[in-house]
DNA sequence: TATTGATTTTGACAGCGTCAATATTTTGTG
DNA sequence: CACAAAATATTGACGCTGTCAAAATCAATA
């Protein structure tokens, strides 16, 4: 055993991590579709053979590096609620969909992985917790500002999560014309959510 | 010359209108990155070379599908707004985003490759045209909510584009919770548009 | 110390995009 | 009509890719 224990398991030291990491550092300089299986045991200094033993396929490897992601980005969206929690919800939700934002620009490759449909979603279960738990934190934020117990928040959060990401989408493959600037587009969208959401669907 | 006439240049008969139609097949089946150009010359009935004369890359070939699907989408909003001539701008918008959504949700593979990257965007001028076609569409479709010659009408398109690629995104890469009714999401979400753009940015 | 098991390497395979050389067909011109 | 020129298609090769099987290496344990 002593899998991925702390004692060095074996002759590379920990080729699992090191392969995450290559893998990681090829999809955010030259986007998912730069990866390639050999290129990443390249960088860690293995044979092309060698990511076997720790993933059966290359898309097991991109789905860990996709799952890794979502967890980082839990982690960004978790921060900015904290920075804002003495502030109104509204607030805490601008806050947390600017960080939203902000986290697909600094890191373009590995936020397109994550939305991308073949990032082995289906197989790994380890990235569809993570992507849970992303969609957990928005809803959260969203239920704040809406008030507990409605039936529609789910709408209302879906909807916040489909204007956010189009943002960074478009901004991020740079579909938007070269008129628009991207930044105003953020500020003016973001700040107007919360009073947007609050109408979305029945008002009751 | 007789390049693209009807004069049946050649050999095959048409081939570059052949692989177009192959490889706008595969990437209807089976997304983008299932396309292969030895695939496409296959299904076309050509050898694996020929396709260099009538496209220099593959690259080229897909960018021609991504134009091609442009040019389709930007027919369809046209038709949804005609249908709705006679109605409101708000209902002119509101079909027109539906119509959006029901484009992407009927050509999943196109519509990603369309705002994928790396799709040729920045060598295909036929791509960058016919993109920017769509943009103009819906540019005019908000417009006519806001009222004539607002300065603001670029950010409101660009919130619009953005919720409704938003939605697109999410809905066709499945990265919504299972617990979410996308037909749903879509209804409510793009009946609010209309008000929404009023009250995005300044109200003066 | 010997054996076992995990890890890594080596070598092979088919498929991929691209290129150069060759073959074939159409078109244009004398 | 004949022939040259241009356009189009094929063949074969190159290096790259992901995956697999067999052999080699090393760590830990019995």
């Amino acid at each position: 055993m002593a899998r991925k224990a702390k004692s060095r398991p074996y002759h590379h030291g920990d080729l699992r991590e090191a392969l995450v990491a290559s893998a990681t550092e090829m999809i955010e300089e030259g986007g998912p579709s730069s990866f390639t299986l050999r290129e990443c045991a390249r960088r860690a200094g293995v044979s092309h053979a060698a990511p076997k033993n720790h993933f059966a396929t290359a898309e097991d490897l991109i789905a860990e590096v996709a799952a890794r992601g979502f967890e980082h980005f839990v982690a960004a969206l978790a921060q900015a609620a904290d920075r804002s929690v003495d502030q109104s919800p509204d607030a805490r939700l601008t806050a947390m969909c600017r960080a939203y934002v902000d986290f697909a620009r600094s890191h373009r490759g590995v936020y397109g992985l994550m939305f991308r449909e073949r990032s082995g979603f289906a197989k790994s279960e380890h990235l569809r917790t993570a992507a849970r738990a992303a969609w957990e934190q928005l809803h959260q934020a969203v239920a704040a500002v809406t008030g507990p117990g409605r039936r529609d928040t789910d709408a209302k959060a879906a909807h916040v999560w489909s204007l956010v990401h189009g943002i960074a989408s478009l901004t991020i493959d740079r579909r938007f014309p070269e008129i628009i600037d991207p930044e105003a587009v953020i500020a003016t969208s973001v700040a107007s959510l919360p009073a947007a959401i609050r109408s979305v669907g029945p008002p009751r």
